[in-house]
DNA sequence: GACCTGCTGCGGTTTG
């Protein structure tokens, strides 16, 4: 397949065309949808662009520029405002390149109005944005004539959206584009995932024909793990890897520029600060990058990087995606990846560019976590990579595209149920569940029918609308899927704006305390609405910001490969240098307690001064550990009434109990059973709690709270109440409420993990239990103890830790 | 005797 474009443009740059985009060419000509996966660096971006060309100038496209004529031909969907702005420039570059004059036009948040109003007049051939200003453009009149002559819809890192309600928002947004033009090509560019035809099927609508287009090409990673000189004095617990500082800066100052990638905003903050304390030359030549930054910060960090002008750039997830960073040759991970995709997204930063191998350096920040170099090792060759878990049945999402309409050019409810109903979300969705959905627009549903806010949508002429101008700006106000906490915003007296921190880090401190933000030492002057003001300080001692934030546990892919490496701890010949270096920790585990095998559960059984430690090792990351954890202390309470503290981490469980009480083989056997599992979870976890947190989020996405104006958001606190009130009255008189519904759901899916649970008991169950007590704490179960200092959570009722207070004071 | 965890992403400014 000759594509004339891309031969200008790939010449120009020194490339040749892989045979993965002359497929894709063809099967643009052959008027196909599809999915692109490929590595990074390799073009699908250009790569489908120029196909896209090749079908306007096939069919002459360019005559209608004679006629005057402008029609919207091309959509493009991209997750990241910058990434955005990035394909506007280069898609606008080559067409001034080539001589062909398409108008591409770029809409995201920070268009003024009037160029908006320019852009609906006038629609031009290509139109780059994101999920939520597609939705925006549907929630304005008229704005569905916009898409009518639309022939192509792309969207970008489809993978990244998919795992979550932005993917749904696409799913919804495709069902209504397909209504108004069926001949809509729709193509997703993804990165490699564990279920790219699924993603194809999801993009496409279920039952959809179209083509999966797989670059057949091995992009080269090379993996280091960094050790630390010796095993004895390097901590057996601990996350945040300082000890290997010297170790790093070595490896800096090897490459040209490296990006030093950390798992949370407070640890880069740290990693900054000992970088420039101990090696003050770096001053000038180390940014720090993250999500609480100002854009002003990042942008210039962005533009330094690009340029060359920066040594390292320590940063989170926040750099992860999106732009072109050509001159990055080196990338060091320091912690757990916790997911092999995210460590390969981290990877492919380096060598950004077709056939470069790409670097990678693990830095490990705890014993047992460099086995973890062997683990990614291993799941790269073998290439394990985790699947992104499509949201179903999201009605909160649902209620907003129908409140979305009804603001733009109302619908009829009929065609819109049928329409969903074809979209993977809602594949499942019944008359009755609509209907509901309508009812709590029409009418507020069966409890809120007293308030007239919760009356939304009017019938006109068989049309369900929003006459309401006030509901219908607040509805724009609230379009999208991402709820984020109240931040508060940090800034100089001078008004110079630094960031933003979580409102609830803030409100710990006092006036005077004394905080790390932005690689700076800040002291906190006064708090005003929602901004903190703070001046620099030369005081000693800091407080490092801690951000809320997802907890992220290891993907189950990584712990398979975790679980894997193992395997191999007993092995003496044929191990990875990891494995190798570990071993004098493996023999002091062997000669406090015991080695599990593959098919072997360790559980240990320890007395120390706090009390009665029972330590098991499952190896399935800290999110379906603690939920294990709570079942197995309801199901040992059943057994003797005992209360227990519990504290988990990525490898294993701990249960403290102040009294002994008499366990063996058989019943911890009995323990691991999978069944009635779903009835204990219920009854051992306060689900209804963590329900109830969940609610916020989708009561908010669903419109029921209205979140406040810019700049003038509702308190965290003010929300959290507000939701808890309608999750306590649907409790009470509407129990079969679908949004009551989806909330715990998404609690067993997502939080408490059930279905891996369920897998993990079952796997476990045929295991041979392994059990021991040692006379003191081992290599394995030390870290957790240590964990559980910072954070302990129990399953005790009040009475009883009453008592237990009552025992101490008399003790004392 | 070992311990400073908690990501990312977007959008919108008016009425009583």
């Amino acid at each position: 397949m000759k594509n004339e474009f891309a031969e200008v443009w790939f010449y120009n740059q020194g490339w040749q065309a892989h045979e993965f985009q002359q497929k894709c060419w063809e099967a643009l000509a052959n008027g196909e949808s599809g999915i692109l996966n490929a590595p990074t660096g390799y073009g699908k971006t250009f790569a489908i662009w120029f196909g896209v060309l090749a079908q306007y100038y096939a069919k002459e496209a360019m005559q209608e520029k004679k006629n005057k004529k402008k029609t919207l031909h091309t959509l493009w969907i991209t997750p990241l405002r910058a990434l955005s702005k990035e394909i506007h420039k280069a898609t606008s570059q080559v067409s001034q390149d080539l001589d062909l004059d398409y108008e591409i036009e770029l809409r995201t948040g920070d268009t003024t109005v009037a160029n908006r109003q320019r852009q609906r007049k006038n629609p031009p051939q290509a139109l780059i944005t994101t999920p939520e200003s597609v939705h925006l453009i549907l929630a304005t009149k008229e704005g569905q004539d916009y898409f009518k002559h639309l022939e192509f819809i792309i969207i970008d890192e489809w993978h990244e959206l998919l795992g979550s309600k932005r993917g749904v928002l696409i799913e919804l947004a495709l069902s209504r584009l397909k209504a108004i033009n069926p001949n809509l090509k729709i193509w997703g560019i993804s990165a490699t995932i564990g279920n790219l035809e699924e993603a194809k099927d999801i993009l496409l609508g279920p039952g959809t024909k179209g083509s999966l287009i797989k670059a057949d090409i091995h992009k080269k990673i090379d993996i280091q793990t960094v050790f630390p000189d010796n095993l004895e004095k390097f901590p057996w617990a601990g996350y945040l890897g300082i000890r290997l500082l010297d170790k790093v800066v070595d490896i800096v100052n090897q490459y040209k520029t490296t990006l030093i990638f950390t798992n949370t905003r407070s640890q880069a903050e740290i990693w900054y600060q000992q970088i420039i304390t101990y090696y003050p030359e770096f001053a000038g030549l180390l940014a720090i990058h993250h999500g609480s930054l100002s854009d002003e910060v990042r942008t210039w960090v962005e533009e330094a990087l690009h340029e060359g002008r920066l040594k390292a750039v320590v940063c989170t997830s926040s750099l992860d995606l999106g732009v072109d960073f050509r001159p990055v040759d080196c990338v060091l991970q320091v912690g757990s990846p916790k997911g092999i995709a995210r460590f390969l997204q981290r990877a492919g930063r380096s060598g950004h560019r077709p056939d470069a191998t790409s670097i990678i350096y693990y830095v490990p920040t705890n014993s047992l976590e460099i086995i973890e170099g062997d683990s990614l090792k291993f799941a790269v060759k073998e290439k394990i990579v985790e699947s992104r878990i499509p949201y179903v049945r999201s009605f909160d999402v649902l209620i907003q595209y129908l409140m979305t309409l009804a603001v733009g050019d109302g619908f009829y409810a009929d065609d819109i149920l049928q329409e969903v109903a074809q979209t993977h979300c809602f594949e499942s969705i019944t008359q009755e569940e609509f209907d509901q959905c309508m009812a709590l627009l029409i009418h507020g549903g069966s409890t809120l029918q007293a308030y007239d806010d919760f009356h939304r949508l009017v019938l006109v002429d068989g049309k369900y609308k929003v006459t309401s101008r006030k509901l219908a700006m607040r509805h724009r106000l609230s379009i999208g899927a991402i709820v984020s906490d109240l931040m508060m915003r940090v800034k100089f007296r001078s008004g110079k704006y630094l960031g933003s921190i979580e409102e609830s880090f803030i409100s710990k401190l006092n006036i005077g305390d004394v905080f790390w933000f932005s690689g700076r030492q800040l002291e906190l002057v006064q708090i005003m609405a929602n901004d903190a003001i703070v001046k620099p300080s030369e005081k000693k001692k800091g407080v490092v910001p801690s951000w809320m934030g997802g907890r992220f546990a290891i993907s189950p892919d990584l712990g398979i490969a975790i679980r894997h490496s193992f395997k191999s701890i007993h092995k003496t010949q044929g191990i990875s240098p990891e494995i190798k270096f570990l071993k004098p920790l493996f023999k002091e585990q062997e000669s406090l307690s015991a080695l599990p095998k593959e098919d072997e559960l360790l559980v240990e059984y320890i007395q120390t001064k706090y009390g009665y430690h029972l330590f098991l090792y499952p190896f399935e990351g800290k999110l379906v550990h603690e939920g294990m954890a709570q079942v197995l202390a309801y199901r040992l309470s059943l057994i003797k009434p005992t209360t227990f503290s519990i504290a988990t981490n990525e490898y294993g469980i701990e249960l403290l109990s102040e009294t002994e009480y008499p366990i063996d083989e058989k019943l911890l056997k009995q323990l691991f059973s999978p069944q009635q599992l779903h009835q204990d979870i219920n009854s051992g976890i306060n689900v209804q709690e963590m329900a109830r947190r969940r609610f916020r989020d989708i009561a908010g996405i669903a419109g029921l709270i209205f979140q406040g104006f810019p700049g003038k958001q509702m308190k965290s606190k003010h929300l959290q109440a507000n939701a808890g009130l309608f999750f306590s009255v649907f409790s009470e008189y509407d129990p079969g409420n679908l949004l009551l519904r989806e909330a715990y759901d998404e609690v067993f899916d997502f939080q408490l993990e059930e279905g891996r649970m369920q897998i993990a008991f079952e796997r476990i169950s045929k295991h041979k239990i392994i059990f021991s007590k040692p006379n003191k704490l081992t290599p394995f179960a030390f870290p957790i103890f240590a964990d559980s200092f910072r954070e302990r959570y129990s399953n005790e009722d009040w009475q009883s830790r009453l008592e237990k207070l009552k025992m101490q004071l008399l003790d004392g």
